[in-house]
DNA sequence: AAAATAAAAGACAAATTACTCTTTATTTAT
DNA sequence: ATAAATAAAGAGTAATTTGTCTTTTATTTT
């Protein structure tokens, strides 16, 4: 469903998201700890989504991630198009370039309805809004 | 969503099940033809059908795979399984192994439904069901 | 200004997935 | 019985994804 590299880049986040509390910021390596992800593997990855403007970033002592407000309303959506691009909810579920509501695959409208709620689904979920689930410790983020 | 091992997969079986009208058996040549596969590749996917019993075959002159009208009624979550195993049924969207419902990741909810989707219309339909929509043009298998 | 801290960047290594080529075994037709 | 056709099997190669390590750059504190 998502690379790996999606599902590390979203627990991050929403990771990130909890602890920036104030403008708090918080290090990759704590980062990785608190998501169970290869450290360097995911600074890679933040920096990308540092690049395109869907985390804040700080160098330097006392720097680290973070995300303020404004940023926690990004959507899971974002994060996924940056990271998988957008093939999640355009592509053909057999994998065919030309498929379309003119030329279907013989699954295209069963695809189509579940890429939608996916679609939905992410969209509708805000980088910000797991953070009391977690706070509460109703869900978790390390395997 | 799908690996393309899987892609092509159900697409050869699709195209398989639509040839195999009165036991007409059809190539391998022919079927990487009318999928748009790489032929040696497709051969590997449908060997390891054959051998699992979702797919029929016999070698020599006038050789070549086919589907009895028994065999149609697989479901084309049966294929996924065999190709893919059940990760796209059962495993964490977030890819966390310990995530549950006692334990679950803050998606656990939305990709549960979500999944449950997929598998339902994966279980519904039937590898000999698109036949006619190919026959009659409705739909496509190659790119 | 210097030292320390932390992210950014880049070059590499390993693992997995996708794909190719060659040989072997089986079946059918002559 | 032999030859031809075809899938099965196996041993590769290539590409992509995942993960590691080292160096550089920016920031802050002293």
């Amino acid at each position: 469903m998502l690379s790996k590299t999606c599902e590390y880049g979203i627990r991050a986040v929403m990771f990130i998201a909890q602890k920036s509390k104030e403008g708090e910021k918080v290090g990759i390596k704590a980062i990785a700890e608190g998501t169970g992800s290869p450290e360097h593997f995911i600074a890679k990855i933040l920096q990308e989504l540092t690049k395109r403007e869907l985390l804040q970033s700080t160098k330097g002592p006392n720097g680290g991630f973070y995300l303020d407000s404004e940023h926690q309303k990004y959507s899971l959506a974002d994060i996924v198009k940056a990271i998988d691009g957008d093939k999640l909810f355009t592509g053909c579920g057999l994998g065919l370039e030309n498929c379309s509501e003119k030329k279907p695959c013989p699954l295209h409208d069963e695809f189509k309805e579940i890429r939608e709620r996916i679609k939905i689904m992410l969209q509708s979920a805000r980088v910000g809004e797991f953070n009391e689930k977690l706070d509460l410790g109703l869900s978790f983020l390390k395997r």
